[in-house]
DNA sequence: AAGTGGTCTAGACCACGCA
DNA sequence: GCGTGGTCTAGACCACTTA
């Protein structure tokens, strides 16, 4: 009738409770894996560090070499996709605008300029032919020099080439007025698709997450006129970030979704 | 100058790269434990299964006992906050209007309503005291027999005791109108919460997910004249869903961003 | 019945950061 | 230098599913 739980299932599933009824704060150490064969009457290290291997993938604690295992700290920033659309405050960098809502952390980014063949999903997003050219503006946020997230946006290379938008640096009016300038009109509507998997090891790295860390792949397609015009990848790491949305009801939705694309 | 990879890195980048370029495509069986040994020319099993307990936590392959390691086979289904909020077609559910843009698929759900203790998290954004009750619809949602999310919705007791919104069944109007009526006004406003993060071990049994696979946990707080009336929490299994959002300019939107609650 | 992965033992040597 | 975790060896026995 029952079932016998694997040690290491124990071990991981005893930390775990302890971990989240709050016995074992965020930054607490847990037992050494010598205590943890002694605790558990265990012979082999491997089976204590199979079931902290369970906990690290769940993103509940890390490893600090040499000292022993800990508890994972969090702390989330908002990250709000419509920031992007407002005019009070001035508009300007959505990073800028979702930082001003924090105190005491100093906002910087990584800004790298280049022009690339489409990826495939942007091709299909902006509608591009295979092998098309694009700008490609990337950047990487950090708050205190710790990376928050990854934001690279694409458009035409025949719209924005030689002017501000390919600018490797801070835009003060933000690359959005930009092109609002060069079109003549305001980008005024995006489809917003948010994909929540684990990240590549390059995303991992240029993030540093460690294991049992998931992602956000915020992909925001940009229009003006019913004209697709940017299209932009963010990647947000879980731990660091909560995703927020205003809805209102608003009558004259027809309900057509509408992703001309296939989804990933 | 450079460091040494580790074996079982190299298996594990070997074989994700066979699997990101689509050498490996979904559904395809990867080398044996047995195989990779020789094909490594390493003698530990252990070390085989460290690399490939690399790509389960990453949820690219999982193992089906006894015939050998799989890629993973994904299919993302669209999930669209925004839905709650639309007329045409006739508002229903949520969850119904999502599966209507599927073909072929049968939609099922089990329904349990309960009355309990409001959780922590809804208290806050009910702004409820301490031990206060609240009615709770709880829902597991399935496509084909195959769990999709779950979905909890919590409201005040006094509002809902005795009404339809307590009915542990499908209500063919949508549970939003049986709120709408009680309190003669329409629900026209809410903010979402998403949270990226890995499943407890009791949604991960619940939504049959394995390691490796992350959740989206989305708060969904909704108002009726500046009221609170409603929190919903969903749990969204990353490897089964895309969340969609439209996005327009709002010349009124002040931008201040609005979480009286601390983030979790 | 055969072959797969699941679990565990009992060691070994190494890399790294701190006192 | 000491203690921590990181990696690896060389086995053992078991559970499960499919042919």
């Amino acid at each position: 009738m029952k079932k016998p739980v694997p040690v290491y299932q124990k071990i991981a599933d005893d930390l775990r409770a302890l971990i989240l009824d709050g016995s074992l704060r965020p930054g607490a150490q847990l037992p050494t894996e010598a205590a943890l064969l002694d605790q558990y009457k265990v012979k082999a290290r491997a089976t204590v560090r199979q079931g902290l291997n369970v906990l690290i993938n769940e993103g509940l604690i890390e490893p600090r070499r040499p000292r022993g295992y800990f508890v994972v700290e969090r702390r989330r920033l908002v990250y709000r996709p419509q920031a992007e659309f407002r005019r009070r405050p001035p508009e300007t960098d959505i990073f800028t605008n979702l930082v001003a809502e924090e105190d005491g952390r100093t906002p910087s980014q990584d800004i790298e300029v280049s022009i690339v063949e489409a990826p495939a999903a942007i091709r299909d997003r902006l509608g591009l032919a295979a092998g098309e050219l694009v700008a490609a503006r990337r950047r990487v946020r950090k708050l205190d020099g710790v990376p928050y997230n990854l934001n690279d946006s694409y458009v035409r290379l025949s719209l924005v080439q030689g002017t501000d938008w390919m600018n490797p640096g801070d835009v003060a009016r933000g690359t959005n007025a930009v092109l609002a300038e060069l079109l003549g009109a305001e980008l005024e509507q995006a489809l917003d698709e948010i994909y929540i998997r684990m990240p590549l090891p390059e995303e991992a790295r240029r993030l540093e997450i460690g294991p049992g860390v998931p992602v956000g792949e915020h992909i925001a397609t940009t229009f003006a006129n019913d004209n697709v015009v940017q299209c932009t990848i963010n990647i947000i790491p879980g731990d660091r970030h909560v995703i927020v949305y205003d809805r209102v009801r608003n009558p004259e939705d027809t309900g057509q979704p509408r992703i001309p694309w296939g989804a990933q």
